[in-house]
DNA sequence: GTGAAAGCGCTAACAC
DNA sequence: GTGTTAGCGCTTTCAC
């Protein structure tokens, strides 16, 4: 603990009792002006911070935020991350990260963890078990104890809290207008991402736009414990794609690169387009299209959410659902 | 705030004095069993938790760390950060995690914030302006509060504490036996981190070792406000190179790119070697040979050597420096 | 205008 | 064995 200056320490020194001093501070019209002056004098001589501790403990408030990330190092967590971060220092509070790692288990025993700590709310994007489970009590708990919870990107409908999503359907059904106005036939769709409600969402999105074109959807589901380039490849070479779309980072890139063990051309040969603005569409090659979800926007507005909602800035307690919009990133995957 | 139940309100509940309670719940050998039972059983009815932010104020610790991260968005850190918050978290510790964003002054201030905020040690990587700058004064100022730090990766050597570091220099030279071995014989670095102290070290270990094959060492400082393909591409056909260390793993995936735009073939006409096992390397085309640097083991490393200070588990204050060792991760960029 | 005192929830030295 | 008391550093009500 750094912290050595104390009101304590101030009043010995300035001959006043603690109270005063602490009015001072804060510059109570209670105390006449030459005292706070000589107060504040010091204090700033002194360096004098109030110990955060001891503020809380009275104030019941922490200015933390607990965040729980299912995986940090997938791209898109750690961009949403670096967006609550910034906003969160911003307005002066700091953040408790966690990392569920796609565990219920962790997931629950961080909330729990967290809340007991204090934190004043939550900023979490719901794991990958979780999802599966469909087992949402631990959160009604938490927010039966009047903390908020802020849910963004994998968030669970029977939750009854803030929210900030992508509008992914859209998205996906851009993806698909694309690659129709460049000019592709036969398009298919490849997913690691069957089991995440993002993941579902993207799909009926592509289905749905497809159908208007009065095509099938043709998916591809890939399987963990087999190489995503080698399951890609054959998925194109049978159906003879001209267009693929990746409902996610990992599947796209994988599909840039199945494109090259086929020996074809892209985008002459083959176009691909995929999901989150990551580092992985940047240094594929070609450099990949995206639909980019603006993760760091999704972090920053979960966070000014949860704040405005502490600092009772918001209206009253109705949760709110803010969808983030999509936008397609052109590069070197697509044609136009 | 969640936790409502208190020693007090178990106290009156029970008719005991607080005391009391507090002691049985501690298996006091003072109090009689009888009543520690009665306490121990009422206390689990009630799901009671002693109040954290009460204890540490009693106590002085708080048993949180402050993380300070260069950039979340580099795998390397986001790895190192795992291994971070698991470690921690083994121990019953949580962190709180700041980003400089490479800036000196975001660094200080959040050095200075987390302090305040009673963190009970520190784990670092120095910013990039940090180290440009060599100015290392506000981590002093921490020390001398005693508050430990332990610095990881990139270290700033006038400061005396403990620090988990990687074998840079070996790492480089084991990069060059590799090529050599694979019968390469113009080898040229790239490098997007000419600035940073882990990029001098890996460019000098490369260095030393090349000069015992009897070779000069060409090196390409990459332009951030260029097209890196397009340099390295430029780079490789001007030296006729068959083999290509990329000093981080940017640079190397950028390598096998542009071996891509010159329309070699890796690895027949050019292998490529690069640091950092992240997710871009095993999503390349073909997927990249890299130096590894254990990131996840790095950061539960520092993790480890803080909290046994902490918790005085370590031999008396002597900083120590632990070095990590790297090994080669071989992948479709390199033969044999 | 300033100060005393209580209290946030806990611990621990010291009574009884 | 159990209880009283003081104190961690701060805020706030209420006296003076």
């Amino acid at each position: 603990m750094r912290q050595k200056v104390t009101l304590k320490q101030l009043a010995i020194e300035l001959d006043l009792s603690i109270s005063t001093v602490s009015k001072s501070l804060k510059n109570d019209p209670e105390i006449s002006q030459a005292t706070i002056d000589r107060v504040c004098k010091l204090a700033k001589e002194r360096k004098y911070k109030p110990n955060a501790l001891a503020v809380s403990l009275k104030s019941n408030k922490t200015r933390s935020i607990g965040v729980i990330i299912p995986d940090i190092l997938n791209n898109f967590f750690a961009k949403v991350l670096l967006g609550i971060e910034k906003e969160a220092n911003k307005n002066n509070y700091k953040i408790i990260t966690t990392i569920s790692n796609e565990s219920f288990e962790k997931e629950k025993e961080y909330l729990d963890m967290l809340a007991y700590n204090g934190v004043d709310g939550f900023i979490l994007a719901v794991s990958q078990e979780t999802q599966t489970k469909g087992e949402f009590e631990h959160f009604n708990e938490i927010l039966k104890d009047e903390i908020p919870i802020v849910m963004f990107d994998r968030v669970a409908d029977d939750v009854y809290c803030d929210k900030v999503i992508v509008d992914d359907k859209k998205g996906a059904g851009d993806a698909v207008d694309k690659l129709i106005q460049a000019d592709c036939e036969n398009i298919g769709v490849v997913s690691s991402i069957q089991k995440l409600s993002v993941g579902k969402e993207r799909l009926e999105g592509v289905e749905k736009r497809m159908k208007s074109y009065d095509k099938e959807t043709k998916i591809l589901k890939l399987k963990k414990n087999k190489d995503y380039e080698i399951q890609i490849a054959e998925f194109i070479k049978e159906n003879k794609f001209d267009g693929i779309i990746g409902l996610d980072e990992t599947a796209a890139v994988s599909a840039v690169n199945a494109a090259s063990i086929l020996g074809y051309k892209i985008p002459k040969d083959l176009m691909v387009i995929g999901f989150t603005n990551g580092v992985l569409s940047k240094h594929s090659y070609p450099k990949l299209t995206t639909v980019s979800q603006h993760a760091k926007k999704i972090g920053a507005t979960a966070a000014k959410i949860l704040i405005d909602k502490l600092e009772l800035r918001a209206e009253r307690y109705l949760p709110q659902t803010k969808v983030i919009k999509t936008s397609i990133v052109s590069r070197g995957t697509t044609k136009n």
